[in-house]
DNA sequence: GAAGATTGACTGCTCAATCTTC
DNA sequence: GAAGATTGAGCAGTCAATCTTC
């Protein structure tokens, strides 16, 4: 048992804007998504993840390793996104249990159609307000917090 | 109305990891919140909120632009805590509307339990993770994402 | 018995509508 | 009519239990 050093001052300002961010950053820029009539940025991860791989797609375990969703959440989330129209379901030859998940055509179309406003949100809450150079550090720094967890 | 660049590179892999970042360290820390018997972030937020100030208190819309919660969710959420005996509400003796609500000494007592705990997993998952330096300017860039966030 | 995935019951969030007081 | 705050109805998240196939 290693006993960590509590906390700097400094430590604990990122983190509580780190909560914070979550809740103005996030919504706003999802907000502005729905506004749009786009579904929940959690929607595009998926259907972003499931665009990068061949046939036949993923199984849902798979989504959920990549995605760092949880079993149960997930289940209903693909439902919600089969129901909609933007993904299919292709039952899996080798294990019975499971299946595949594939983006339909309006699903590889909403992705096309949503890039476009999630990147000028990014750009406008994000891009306009760092310099090349904070934006580096930003992600470094958000990559080395996000090591070794799960 | 100006056009914004689009965003580069770096800023899109920081929004990225944004995201991830609040669906695993954030739900990591509130998980090992919970494992030791108590509520979510949130209610620490309010709790902390409410130390801050004097008698009376803070009413609902003073911590609604505090915490940045939305009002109907904010009404529920601190429902739940007079409930559960953290918060005390009393009438506002100008505005018959509104109240004001305070820290009872259970909640008082909550917070106080809570600290040693949340402190312990922040330094474990961020401090440890990171130079004095890098907390800094993790600190910095997040606080200039929110200048002028709502 | 373990892994993949889903379901039922419950709790909490969201939107729009509402109520009261200003 | 606007501001402060709450509520009803519906949708989404959570936990534990379940079902099927391995």
């Amino acid at each position: 048992m290693t006993e960590p050093a509590p906390p700097t001052a400094a430590v604990i300002r990122a983190w509580a804007r780190l909560v914070k961010a979550r809740r103005v950053l996030l919504s706003t820029v999802e907000a502005e998504l729905k506004s749009a009539g786009f579904p929940p940025l959690e929607w595009y991860d998926v259907l972003l993840e499931l665009s990068r791989v061949a046939a036949p797609g993923l199984r849902p375990s798979e989504l959920e390793t990549h995605l760092l969703l949880e079993q149960y959440n997930l289940s209903r989330l693909l439902d919600r996104m089969v129901k909609a129209g933007y993904l299919e379901r292709s039952p899996s030859p080798e294990d019975a249990r499971g299946h595949y998940l594939a983006l339909s055509a309006s699903g590889r179309d909403l992705l096309t159609r949503m890039w476009p406003v999630y990147r000028e949100a990014i750009g406008r809450h994000v891009g306009s307000k760092l310099t090349e150079a904070e934006a580096q550090q930003l992600g470094s720094a958000l990559g080395k917090l996000l090591e070794g967890e799960s």
